[in-house]
DNA sequence: GTCTATAGACGGATAGAC
DNA sequence: GTCTATCCGTCTATAGAC
């Protein structure tokens, strides 16, 4: 792994657990244990090397690609996200440095909004009803990120505690609900 | 208003909109009209005008006791919580506030997991099923800090755009089902 | 209680030798 | 590319006059 690589894993690896303003480029350039002014020399600033650390990975909206012909999408869409995240440090790191650094930086939350209605799209775009499926996308957001955080930032232990399948079981009826099912009209009324 | 209270209200906004790091005392000082040393003098640090600021509100659990009696526990719910949010600001900007802050400082994660886990027992507890209720209260949190998250946080706009009728008539039956539907065993299974 | 002045620490960024 | 030295701004916190 070249020095470059090394220091966008340290920097993802820092802001993922404590945020953008916390970690400091010293530090980053300790665990990646390299000089501090290399970051520098090869990022110039910190912002670009924020950028550049939570720069979307392009192959992981492929993963999701093609989920059709199941008795649950929304299971088996659940089942892979989770799983992805579970089994793979790197990817549950870029997850949670995203959303960490989103809250108080508003141009990391843009770049969250449009990669995650982007991967939604690509994932479950060909089985969501026509019936205003942003909205629908959406909703499929909230209980995932919902989990997310409750699972690895705020670590409450009755979702930290759970297996992945619980979770998977419960949420995913919930999100073929969303996919599929009934919605609100503009004045609140589920059609009859 | 005192000026003890100016100041923890200005702190409450932007801490809430800014983060922790991001918010000085000086701005909080500037925005509550009031000398920096004064916040020192009633506070004498950072984190304990954090404390003071966050330190939750005991009218809100009070506001949801006793849903019960009613078709939909779970929409009931919703309509109360997120009309809540919707029409009363302060309330709004305290929860934005522990949200952003719990992010990046363990004790405010901490007082967040409590209260939140408090007040739906307090609203919850008498209808949730006894199979875990833990679990079940833990998920239909999931859903409620996801739609915050993406409403009021990212503010992302499929989600944002809707009104709150919209929101409850969607999540409504999601919460129910949280709340007394099956729910998976330890081996992912929904029992049958 | 109110305000000024300033201490003291930290962190981002730069210049420049090698 | 690598490293040292250092500048400069910012922020919390304190001391002390009024």
């Amino acid at each position: 792994m070249s020095k470059r690589d090394l220091i966008l894993a340290a920097a993802r690896e820092l802001f993922s657990d404590k945020g953008y303003e916390r970690t400091t480029m010293r530090a980053i350039a300790a665990r990646a244990d390299v000089d501090p002014a290399l970051i520098h020399h090869y990022f110039t600033n910190k912002n670009t090397l924020l950028m550049a650390a939570l720069k979307p990975d392009i192959d992981l909206a492929t993963h999701f690609a093609d989920i059709e012909n199941v008795d649950s999408v929304g299971t088996e869409f659940a089942r892979r996200l989770l799983g992805y995240w579970e089994d793979n440090p790197d990817v549950r790191t870029r997850m949670t440095a995203l959303l960490r650094v989103a809250m108080t930086h508003d141009d990391v939350a843009a770049l969250l909004r449009d990669f995650q209605i982007g991967a939604l799209r690509a994932a479950l775009g060909s089985v969501v009803a026509a019936d205003r499926p942003e909205v629908r996308l959406g909703l499929v957001a909230t209980q995932i990120f919902g989990i997310g955080l409750m699972r690895y930032i705020l670590r409450a232990p009755q979702i930290r505690d759970c297996t992945v399948d619980q979770l998977v079981m419960a949420v995913g009826p919930v999100i073929d609900g969303y996919l599929t099912g009934p919605l609100a009209n503009a004045r609140g009324r589920v059609p009859s």
